[in-house]
DNA sequence: ATGGCGAGGTTCCCTCGA
């Protein structure tokens, strides 16, 4: 089963070039964010069209996550719990009927956070603590488990082009990686690490500055893995051509197969 | 040394993104 995450940055804009990759790729579930659409406008016919189902969390002008797939909803939950005030639509999560049992898919889009020390920011470190300890108590069904989607955290050096441009960004403050690692820790597998410890794969480039053409990339997309589903890893990869088409979005899909 | 783009809504400028 291909398990696919993309920050598509405007699903009415990228229609076309999202419905060419469905056709290219054939992921069985998709994680989309940045949707920028309420859930009426959502162009899900042509998507169910070829073949998915289709469920969304939108918002107007802004954020919004979706999630595509070949196999039916058990259950689908929107909104990370610890906040009822959170108003922002950055996570869905989809429960499937496998071989293997459940299977749990989250589409997530992490704050920014910046600018770095004000209202922002905090927002980014506490819904990174929601997410935390709601991940723990997820952890504990044992279920083969993807959390995926724009993290908005380079976690290390080697995850950019030029750390030192992102010195001073929220992305790479010591606070966010301290607590993407702590996520992590909780027990998870990080899909593209998992494969390979190239210096040389970013999932996002900056529309500005010719950032594509001088490789100014970063790698912020993620999957993590729970170890249920870390033991089904088959592969996983960048798609990386998907950035040199016409109006692209600045994020590129990532593609996981896992045994089941 | 700096900015350089793009989407969508509050539309001919604004916010937001990273």
């Amino acid at each position: 089963m291909k398990i696919a995450t993309w920050n598509i940055n405007g699903v009415k804009a990228r229609i076309g070039n999202l419905l060419t990759w469905l056709k290219e790729s054939a992921p069985d579930i998709v994680c989309l964010q940045e949707i920028k659409s309420v859930d009426d406008q959502f162009p899900r016919a042509e998507i169910e069209s070829l073949g998915y189902n289709v469920e969304t969390h939108g918002q107007k002008g802004f954020n919004g996550v979706a999630l595509l797939s070949k196999l039916k909803f058990d259950e689908v939950n929107c909104r990370l719990p610890g906040d009822s005030d959170d108003e922002q639509a950055r996570f869905i999560e989809g429960v499937f009927s496998t071989e293997k049992g459940a299977l749990r898919v989250v589409s997530l889009y992490l704050p920014n956070g910046n600018p770095i020390g004000g209202e922002r920011f905090a927002y980014k470190l506490r819904w990174m603590e929601r997410f935390e300890k709601w991940a723990k108590e997820r952890l504990a069904l044992e279920d083969p488990m993807v959390l995926a989607g724009d993290y908005n955290v380079i976690p290390e050096p080697t995850d950019a082009r030029f750390p030192e441009n992102w010195v001073n960004d929220a992305l790479f403050q010591p606070e966010s990686r301290r607590a993407f690692r702590q996520i992590v820790n909780l027990g998870f597998t990080e899909a593209t690490r998992a494969v390979t410890d190239s210096t040389d794969v970013f999932t996002f480039w900056d529309y500005q500055a010719g950032a594509w053409q001088k490789n100014n990339g970063i790698r912020i997309d993620f999957q993590l893995l729970s170890p249920e589903a870390a033991n089904l890893l088959v592969s996983s990869s960048v798609e990386k051509h998907v950035r040199t088409w016409e109006k692209p979005s600045d994020h590129v899909p990532v593609v996981t197969e896992l045994a089941i």
